[in-house]
Parts: structure tokens; sequence; C-alpha cells
DNA sequence: GTGTTGGTTGAATATATATTCATTGAATTT
DNA sequence: AAATTCAATGAATATATATTCAACCAACAC
């Protein structure tokens, strides 16, 4: 078996390298010599694992979408503690480990456009926008949250919650903000 | 004076296009040869306008220097009414003359690894960053802003509003968020 | 110990994209 | 109107990058 877990085990090594690099460098600046030169693996043997760049990134696509990234609607939850617990849990992994945050900041990337059609498709099957609507909805009446369109604030809310992480994966000096701060936005 | 004039005309045609599909589709995905379909001309004579396509952001950079995108602090403000009437400027411009509010993105994005590293430099002279972090320190003396970290907070502020600005340069369906919903993350 | 399977390499090839350049024709000058 | 300048073209070339492949070697089976 040791040889069938090596190969698990250098699966998992370009699967976290490749989504490391993507997400400091972008996917269109990681080339394939670079995911392999920081594994470290020959490139050719690069293929051997996964048929294209293409291919990889949607592997880490169907990662994300098994994980721990998933927002749903609960009643029973006040909204704004809903948020704000999942955001420090996110920012915790921020530190611990990094591949979760990683994942979340490259399935908001990936929806932008330039990215291969197919990881955009598979990525938009991710909708957190839906329950944040409700979720928006609800607080609303209860005195949680402002007035407002609550689609055009579950947008900025998340839109902004992107471009915080995006930077914290690249900015070192930037420390773990407080995610109360975030959801102010809604308050 | 016709011949002179039409070619400074042209060079702002491709100036503004190359902008737009910078913020669009991002600076690796615009083809050279998309700038000049859309401007549309042959790709030929766009060389013959900018020496390559690191030149012509460059040039747009340039321009982004000299717009009306600087902070700058001033004690005699509020800051958070500062920081409110910026935002909303920024906004109000989204729909009259978007290319203010494309040079505003792509400024954010040029600050990102994968960029031309002449590009990033050239960008970093803009520092929003200190006159915001002297802002957030009289606001919190000033009993305005929450306590924290001032640098984390403006991190925060920047990356939200530039995270939110990206989609919104792509997402039709997202109406303008209230600039007072995103200075709430200070408050 | 021999044979077989499958992991590994890196140079060679294919492809995508940026850039060049010889040529054309319209505008401008003399 | 002849000469000159310069915008304009798009096919040809150069370059960067993804992908393939023939050859090699280590592990495992018998």
């Amino acid at each position: 078996m040791t040889r069938k877990e090596q190969k698990e085990e250098r699966r998992r090594a370009i699967l976290m390298t490749a989504l490391r690099l993507f997400v400091e460098r972008g996917y269109h600046d990681t080339k394939i010599t670079d995911i392999a030169g920081a594994v470290p693996m020959s490139t050719g043997l690069l293929f051997h694992y996964f048929e294209s760049k293409e291919d990889l990134l949607l592997e880490l696509i169907r990662m994300g979408l098994k994980g721990p990234g998933a927002i749903t609607y609960d009643p029973a939850v006040p909204p704004d503690e809903y948020l704000t617990a999942f955001l420090e849990k996110v920012f915790a992994f921020a530190k611990e480990q990094p591949w979760v945050f990683w994942m979340f900041v490259l399935m908001g990337q990936v929806e932008k456009a330039g990215m291969p059609e197919e990881a955009r498709k598979l990525a938009a099957s991710v909708d957190a926008l839906t329950p944040t609507v409700r979720m928006i909805e609800s607080g609303q009446k209860a005195g949680i949250f402002h007035k407002g369109d609550a689609d055009t604030m579950a947008r900025c809310f998340w839109y902004a919650v992107q471009g915080i992480m995006e930077r914290m994966a690249v900015d070192e000096e930037m420390k773990i903000p407080d995610s109360s701060w975030i959801v102010a936005i809604l308050k």
C-alpha cells in the first residue's frame, strides 16, 4: 500500500500547492512549471496526475464545494450572530489550516470573468446570495439590520468579505479583523 | 490639425477600450487582439500607438495617478463624512463617467501579484492607507469610530471597497449601495 | 533473480499570444 | 499634380507556455 499512499499524498501536495499559488498569484499567472517547481516535481509528472491545468482547477473547485464554506438559512438563529460566527470560523482557519481560507478565496475568484467557463459553472452552484438575502430580510423585520434593498445589501456584504479575504491571503502585514466590523455593513 | 486631432482621439479610444477590458476581464485575459478588435482597428496599428501591452497599462496608471481618486487627511473635516462623501462621489461616477470608476478598480488590481513589476511600483505611489489611518485615529478620539487597530481597520475598509467596486464593474445586477453602509465598518 | 508494473524525468512539440514589418493608400505639402 | 509623410493593414515571426513522449529507474510480484 505504500505506493498507492504515496501517490495519494503527492496528489494532495499538488492540489495544495496549486491552490496556494492560484490564490497568491492568480490562475493565469501561475504557470504549470511554477506549480511543479514548488511541489517539487517535474512538469511532465504533473500531467501524469492531472490531465491539464484546467482539470487541476476543477478538482480544487470540487473540493471547495464539499468544504465548510456553505451558508444556510436557519430561521432559528439570529442572522447577525450567524454571519459573525461564520466569518469568525473562516478567519480562524486562516492561521490554522490556511487551505480552507484559500479555498474560500478561490471560489470567489473563479466567479470572475476570464476563468475557464466550466470552472465558473461549477462554482456558481454554491449560492451564498439567496440564503443571505433571506437572512437579511428576516433581520430587517426583527430590527437588527438597517433598511435597504436586501439583494444589494447581500452583494455588498459578500463582495466586501471577498475583497478583504483576497488581500489577507497576500498581505502579510494585515492582521485578522474583527468579524463584527464587517457584519456592521448590514446594521 | 485634423490629422493630429484624429491621432489624439484614437489614442484616447484605445486607452478607454483597454481600461474597460482590463477591468472586465483582467489584464492577462485581455488580448491585444481583443483591444484592437473592440476599438476597432488592426492589431498592428495598436503598436503604432503604444510600444507594448505593458506600455498601455503604464499609460493608464499614469492617468489614474492624476485623477480624482486621491485621499487626503484634513483634520477640519469629520472623517466619517469625508469617507462617505468620497465613496458617494466615486459611486456617482460609476454611471456618468464609468472610466473614473474603472480606473479606481484598475488601480487596486495593479497592486496584486502577477502584474508587471513596473506597473505595481507606479501604482504603489498612491497611498490611501496612511491618510486613512490618521483619519481613523482622529475619529476614534472623537468617539465616532469604534476601538481597534487603526491600520487593520483601514485595510479592512479599503479592501472591502475594492471588493465591492470590482464586482460592480462586472455584475450588471448589482445596484449602487449606500456609502454609509460601507463606512459602518468603522463605526 | 527475473519480469512486470508504474512512477519519474526533461527535452521536444504544439499552441497561444505578443510583436514586427513590408506594403498600401489617403492626407498634406511643395 | 508630383512628392512626401504617415496612418493603416494583416500576414509573418518571435516568444511564452501548455502538453506530449520516449527513455529510465525503483518498487513489487513471482
